[in-house]
Formats: C-alpha cells, structure tokens, sequence
DNA sequence: CGGGATCCAATAAGATACTG
DNA sequence: CAGTATCTTATTGGATCCCG
C-alpha cells in the first residue's frame, strides 16, 4: 500500500515554479544523473545491473535498484528481461532519456569549473 | 564543531564524475535552484529574507536560512547587511551565480515537457 | 526584521543476509 | 545474475520558542 506521498503547498503556485519542483525532485537526488550519463555515453554497451553496480563507485544493490526504478517509471530507461539462465536483464536508455544528457553535462561542466572556482583560482 | 562530512569513495574517480558529483550536491536540493531563480529574475528588487521566505511558498526560515548560508558561502549570493535599526538584510545574486540561471531554466523546461510527457501526451 | 536553538518526526542510506 | 528483506544509523525537515 503507497501512501500519497505528499501535496505540496506548490500545486497553487504557477506551472514553472511546479516543473522546477518536478525536475529537482526527480532528478536532484544523489545518483540519478550519475546513471543516466553512464548509460547514456556508452549507448552501444549492454548495462547490467552488477555492473552498473561497479561502475558507479559508492552506490549501493538496494539504491541502485530503487533509482532504476523510479527512472523506468519515468521512461527515461528501459529494462529488459532475457529469460536465459540464469536471467539477464539490461538497462538502457530511451531516446526520450537522452534528453537528459546535455543537462548532465551542463551541471557536470559547472561543477567542473565551481572546483576551480572555490579552490580559489 | 563540525565533524568531517564524509569522504566519498569517488575522490578516487574521475574528475567529471566529482564535478557531477559537486553539482547535484550544491544544487540538487529541494531548494537552491528555486532561490536562485527567485532572486536571479528579478535582479533590481531587493531581497529580504521575510520577503523571500513568503514568495518560496513551503520553505521554512530555517532551511531558508541554511540554504542562503550554503550559497553565500559558495560565492552565488552575497548577503549585505545595513545597520538601520531593527538591521535590514538583503541578497543578491553574484555575477558568478547567474551562470546558474540557464542551468535552473532549462531544468525548469525540462520538468514542463517531462509533465507533458508523463501525463500522457 | 532576521534569524539561531532546540526538539521531534519522517526519510534516506548503509550493512548484511538471503532468494529465484 | 539480479535483485529483495530486514535492521540500524544518518540526514532532513517541520514546529516552536527565543533573541538582538
């Protein structure tokens, strides 16, 4: 059983203030966008969940799981099932999650350049 | 006293990665982007803090204030403080802080067509 | 006005074990 | 392989009161 998660006080205001809520909200956590860049620049690789895993240094099984959840619902990747043994299952990005891409890099890049910032250049 | 936040086993990545990694932990809050956007659009109003408190509807003074504090210290706002009695405070997008402005619209943009598409277009 | 201090509830994240 | 279940801890957020 799902609770409604929560209505936020924002569902009054005007729509941009709501699509900067929904943005932050699905994409503001800590690894959402790590996983969409890492499958996003290598388009022609099979993911696979151990590997992502490794790959995404420091994530957990259990939060790996739940953002390729909540990015599947989203539409931003699929998941497909082969039914060898034992199973197999690879993540990919939908052409609508490559949409994604140029926003990460722009944040990527900031970060890039506030290090430089902030150490003091 | 502040304890050492945690050391993340990314320090031993890449350097895009940490950049991303930056980012979505400045910036990916419930919160920043929309200060941000809410002082960045209207650059020759002047800020205060109840006034900014009452136009983020949902915030509370004490995110409120520890988000302004975090971006201050980040060089994105600047805070200034005139000695009229009781003292009043005003804040400020930096010049470097509007380079976040493209970022929060786009994000923004992002989040409208994602409602779209959602919601079944 | 512009917050800080404190207490408490809700969430998120980490560790470990286990399963089809 | 690709996860789930469970337990525990850490972090966030809200509410309230207070202060210069």
């Amino acid at each position: 059983m799902k609770t409604k998660k929560h209505v936020f006080p924002h569902q009054q205001c005007k729509t941009n203030f709501l699509a900067l809520r929904d943005s932050l909200e699905l994409l503001g956590g800590k690894w959402k966008l790590f996983i969409v860049l890492r499958i996003g620049k290598n388009p022609d690789d099979l993911h696979h969940f151990k590997k992502l895993e490794k790959d995404i240094i420091g994530i957990s099984a259990k939060v790996l799981s739940k953002e390729l959840r909540v990015l599947e619902e989203n539409k931003i990747i699929t998941r497909t099932v082969q039914n060898t043994r034992p199973v197999t299952v690879t993540y990919a990005l939908t052409k609508y999650g490559q949409s994604l891409i140029p926003i990460a890099q722009d944040l990527q890049q900031w970060g890039l350049n506030h290090r430089k910032m902030i150490s003091g250049i």
